[in-house]
DNA sequence: CTGTTAGCGCCTTCAT
DNA sequence: ATGAAGGCGCTAACAG
């Protein structure tokens, strides 16, 4: 239907755009189409110096007319660079990397652009899986770069993607102080310090936390931030529950904080996912988010908008992630000699969840 | 830091993996290993039939000694196809699709891995810069075709792709039952009367509807589910709004539902976003979903879980939908005559907002 | 069954 | 300032 392969190239066919069958035009084309060399038609347009200034502006012309673009592979062939950056996709779980993902993919693949890049998806579930996506995407010359996403300490696929000496760059420190990874990542103890510090504005003085401070380096950040907001602000020691990062988990520990003699009236947690599991914990005590208690989370996710009060919460500048990771990329395919690293500061967004107003 | 560019193809640097600077293993290099022409290694892998067995085993045991995998820019350039197939992604809105962008690329990744494809990105935001965003991929010769996500009547996309004659596939229908396109979309009118029939079983007898008729076949689509279950079903003519698809709209339209003399006492959605308006709505009023009022959504997205109460909603099979538009696309390049179209159901998915029992 | 030839479209190198 | 030659890695077409 669309395009039936056993009749390429009859003239006038639909996609037939040239000369030649698939209807693509070639540098020679322009160049026939001008009476140059294709070489000049090359130069005009990679190495504008090197051509006359009024032939340059007949090729142009000539380029424009015949909507002429470099061939993807042909170029990717002959100069050994793809414009191609890797980047893995997985199976959807409810935790704040994957709300989010669309919205970095989107601002990735713009950032992208920028550079004259394309962005190619690969498909992974485990860490393991990951790791020969790339080495595939690596041993076909598909890619010049990676570009990971959730980088953690002991990752695993920075010391292979290191071995295999090809350029990349993490959303994500790996906390071991790697001086020679580029990477780009959201200052989570400074969103914990803006969030607790909200809430105090407030009036609240028993400020809880509720975060995952074990096993990742993300959460025991976090979780710092809000220790260092209370120490600065002269609250008393808060109330904290340590949990994995799921909704039950967080709907469970409201209850925990509320039933302490010295129940907290605010509780800033590390994540959505607990923090509209502490919303659910105090619809289930008769309490209103907000109102009783105020409870902000981070991500800003969709769900933050959406959830009944509207969640507070802590936006990833993804846009600027986005930009400064493909910006280390440029550097390193470029051949600099020190990498990139850059920690953002999170934006505050805040919603009825942290306000003491009527519950709109 | 990762790869030097400076200092290619000294032996022993990380990423040397073969005799070549930029470390990579060729035809040539696995002819020249086990003592044969580049192109009867070609034969060995592509055309099996075209080698002796015995020569076909040794080939392959080279092959798989030196890792050699096929240079992909070279392949497409030999056979004028990337084994690419062009995605969009676009800034992500707080609507249905976009909390959904993750799954179905990871289910699209993976069904083009299986074709041995993979997914190539590119962004736009509106319908004029995504068209001419495909247009670059094709000029470049990046892609063998494109996957359109939310396909809907009078969609610019659709004559464009096809006077180029490109390949396509569409995740939704163009509705004008166009017979020589190739798509996949999600019964949502089966899907609405999949709600309808649930909450009916439930013992409610008034049942509303929420959702978007106007400007949208989709929404009328899903509408008609509603009112052929009400039909079917002897159910007396349920009240509905019509209003966008947006979370306020929900709720507002919650209020104006109950508002009614005739109030309904169960609430079918078009949208999960829409269903989640109406819970806030009801919270407002001090009614409780599932025990006062039973509420169904769309889409099962990720917020369905976290909502409080558990949002009843319909799940897109999207693996299904991945699987069926790359098979589709996979004929088409094929050559086959008459284009797939497949119309999958939804599943219903029951949690606690269209229940009677106690809000868990 | 195997090898040689040629060329996909582009760009670096080297003449002119 | 311009053009010719050659090759990136692969495979269709044709020898042998």
């Amino acid at each position: 239907m669309e395009r039936d392969p056993s009749t390429p190239g009859a003239p006038g066919t639909p996609g037939q755009r040239g000369p030649h069958p698939h209807g693509h035009v070639t540098l020679g084309d322009v160049a026939r189409h001008v009476g140059v060399s294709a070489q000049s038609v090359s130069n005009a347009l990679n190495n504008p110096d090197r051509v006359s200034p009024l032939t340059r502006e007949r090729i142009l012309a000539a380029v424009a007319e015949l909507g002429y673009r470099p061939n993807r592979s042909a170029r990717a062939l002959r100069n050994q660079r793809s414009r191609l950056i890797g980047v893995k996709v997985e199976a959807s779980r409810d935790d704040r990397a994957a709300l989010l993902l669309d919205q970095f993919l989107h601002a990735l693949a713009e950032s992208a652009r920028g550079a004259g890049c394309h962005l190619i998806l690969c498909q992974a579930d485990g860490e393991a899986e990951e790791i020969a996506a790339y080495r595939e995407l690596l041993d076909t010359t598909s890619v010049d770069a990676f570009v990971l996403s959730g980088a953690h300490a002991d990752d695993r696929r920075i010391p292979a993607l290191r071995e295999w000496g090809v350029p990349f760059a993490t959303f994500g420190r790996s906390w071991d102080h790697d001086p020679d990874l580029t990477w780009v990542d959201v200052d989570g103890r400074a969103g914990l310090r803006a969030a607790t510090a909200h809430v105090a504005a407030q009036g609240h003085r028993h400020v809880g936390h509720v975060g995952w401070p074990q096993g990742s380096e993300v959460g025991r950040d976090r979780r710092r931030g809000w220790l260092e907001a209370c120490a600065s602000l002269d609250l008393p020691a808060g109330a904290e529950v340590g949990v994995p990062d799921d909704f039950d988990a967080g709907r469970a520990a409201a209850h925990r904080l509320l039933d302490a003699a010295d129940a907290p009236t605010a509780v800033v947690c590390s994540s959505d996912t607990l923090a509209l599991g502490v919303l659910r914990g105090l619809s289930e005590r008769g309490l209103h988010a907000g109102r009783d208690v105020a409870v902000t989370g981070f991500d800003n996710s969709p769900t933050a908008t959406l959830s009944t009060p509207g969640l507070t919460s802590l936006r990833q500048p993804l846009e600027q992630v986005a930009h400064d990771l493909v910006a280390g990329l440029e550097d390193l395919l470029a051949g600099a000699a020190s990498p990139q690293q850059s920690l953002l500061e999170p934006e505050l967004v805040v919603r009825a969840s942290s306000l003491r107003g009527p519950t709109p």
